[in-house]
DNA sequence: CCAATTATTCTCTAACTGAGTATAATATGA
DNA sequence: TCATATTATACTCAGTTAGAGAATAATTGG
């Protein structure tokens, strides 16, 4: 009964029929005592998350308030992660529901804890993405076998082969090396193969007890797998551990914030030496007595790195072991 | 300009008041002739956008369907670019639109022209983004002197210092060279300094006769600077050019095709060193007697590289000069 | 055949990376 | 007190990569 709107909009227009409802969802990173920790709601099952509403200025005041409201956590430093749009998004209603979601970093307020929300170690719901200590037993004894057998699994060979080819990708196998950014690609690797505990759909044959990983209400799991990939990336050319660090740190602590981001370790005097070489920090001229040995030596960041932080390569090395 | 807008504000069924329109947006890019264009509708200054309707299966298909529709272009390659959703995105009515921008590439289609839709070189729009003949004189006698009256009509000292630093990181002035990736911030900051039509808020002071480059509808132009600039950083690590060149090519067309979307040139021999070592090519066994001078060899992309485009390092070079 | 033009291959240097070693300054405990 | 463990910090070195330029090859057009 309603179109032919005047010019504005072509098409199907103004009809309420295409109305779909925006949801904000965030995924709100901090580094607590070496360990890369996400803002939960209920069960620590679920992001923080609400519908963008009309008194919202922008999408990014609205997600603001969500979080502020359902963990009353203040966030610092935010950026868009992706919009989805899934079928199994959808309620029982006929209308759609669309996601918008971002990434936070911050750091976690030590004195309140609260029973409405909690922060929780991001590699409980991914096991197999910690390799600081070595490749985690999860990957060549549960994970490997079932994709293999997922993989034979295929219909045809070159299905087959496709899915053994990207498994051996995603989990880097024979000769390549691990690449921690695909943490998406993995993720959704899981999924299809029915390994994770959210892909519930057809058959699951009975390898439910061998699921790895503490899963999410919906697709939060997925989206929190997206933030992990896109920090992963980000802090290799982009000075945005900042955020995630205390006001003044020795060398060995950011180190260790990026080792726990990355998922890895990196090689100790190449670490600093790029750190200094690019100026990032500047000492205080203190030192902090740590846990036995020599004093370290504090920084800061440097404030024209933050002002350039848009356009700054901050080359962090991520080597192997 | 306004329909009755039935039910839009409190009522919609089954909705608080809160439900949006969404809002596909498409920047689709070929590369023809050594020159990078955009798809566009209407008088060139839009690009192809319709509402996400119920029937979409996703996203992306519901995107695919309208620029097929509004372009009769088939899409190949597509990415999410952002989400964006300001107000003045609003029309008069009350409800918000939601605008999720989407990154297609193809080639194309020589034979076929439509008056429904064009392809339009995208330096049109950003006539200062084009660096392949050095610096564009738009520059230094337009911008920056436009962007430094701008700096010094701010209100207090440290404004000012704000402004003209973002304007000489963004431009690459003293000591700093280009960055080709920074086209959002350039455009914004011109947007700020309200030296693009698009930007014609508060008092307009005059400067109307030098605004530079093509404008476009609502925020059309910000979304293509978007697109390219996330183009500009994508070709340098992910094969991503295979979609805009034709199926065999010389190692020059492909240089050629990379400069034109970076916006700058690079040295010749690195860059076939570059391509060849990363084993991104193979040769087809024929030659192409070109613009004389000695033929060209004539390459295919390899599929292995397809296959792993997810992961690949393309690396290629873009240096200065 | 000669000049112009483009393709292709090589060389060279500076910078950067990955990895390992050496030295310095503190705490601890025999 | 002194050796030892522990962490911090500095230095070295080989292999790789990046930027730039030179040299050679294969054409076309006079």
């Amino acid at each position: 009964m309603d179109h032919q709107a005047k010019g504005t909009r072509k098409g199907t227009g103004g009809g309420k029929g295409n109305d779909v409802k925006a949801d904000l969802i965030a995924v709100v990173v901090a580094v607590t005592k070496g360990e890369p920790r996400v803002l939960t709601i209920g069960q620590a099952s679920a992001l923080p998350s609400g519908p963008f509403e009309l008194d919202h200025r922008s999408l990014q005041s609205g997600l603001r308030a969500w979080v502020e409201r359902q963990t009353s956590h203040p966030l610092g430093y935010i950026e868009q992660l992706y919009t989805f749009a899934d079928r199994d998004r959808i309620g029982d209603e006929l209308q759609r529901v669309i996601s918008i979601s971002y990434l936070g970093l911050t750091r976690e307020d030590q004195t309140e804890r609260s029973p409405t929300h909690g922060w929780h170690g991001w590699y409980d719901y991914f096991p197999w993405e910690d390799h600081r200590s070595g490749i985690p037993a999860i990957v060549p004894e549960i994970l490997m076998p079932q994709l293999q057998a997922w993989a034979e699994d295929a219909d045809d060979p070159d299905m087959h082969h496709d899915r053994w080819q990207r498994a051996t990708i995603a989990f880097g196998l024979d000769e390549r090396d691990w690449n921690e950014e695909l943490v998406l690609q993995r993720y959704e690797l899981l999924h299809e193969a029915a390994l994770v505990a959210e892909a519930k759909h057809s058959g699951n044959t009975g390898s439910a007890l061998s699921i790895p990983g503490r899963p999410m209400t919906a697709d939060h799991r997925r989206i929190l797998a997206t933030g992990i990939g896109r920090l992963r990336t980000k802090i290799k050319y982009r000075p945005v551990v900042f955020e995630l660090m205390p006001a003044t740190f020795t060398l060995l602590q950011l180190q260790r914030t990026v080792e726990a981001l990355a998922g890895r370790l990196v090689h100790k005097p190449n670490f600093r030496r790029l750190v200094e070489q690019q100026d990032l920090v500047e000492g205080t001229g203190e030192t902090m007595s740590d846990t036995g040995g020599r004093p370290a030596k504090l920084f800061r960041f440097r404030q024209t790195v933050l002002a350039e932080r848009t356009v700054a390569g901050t080359k962090l090395p991520l080597s192997r072991a």
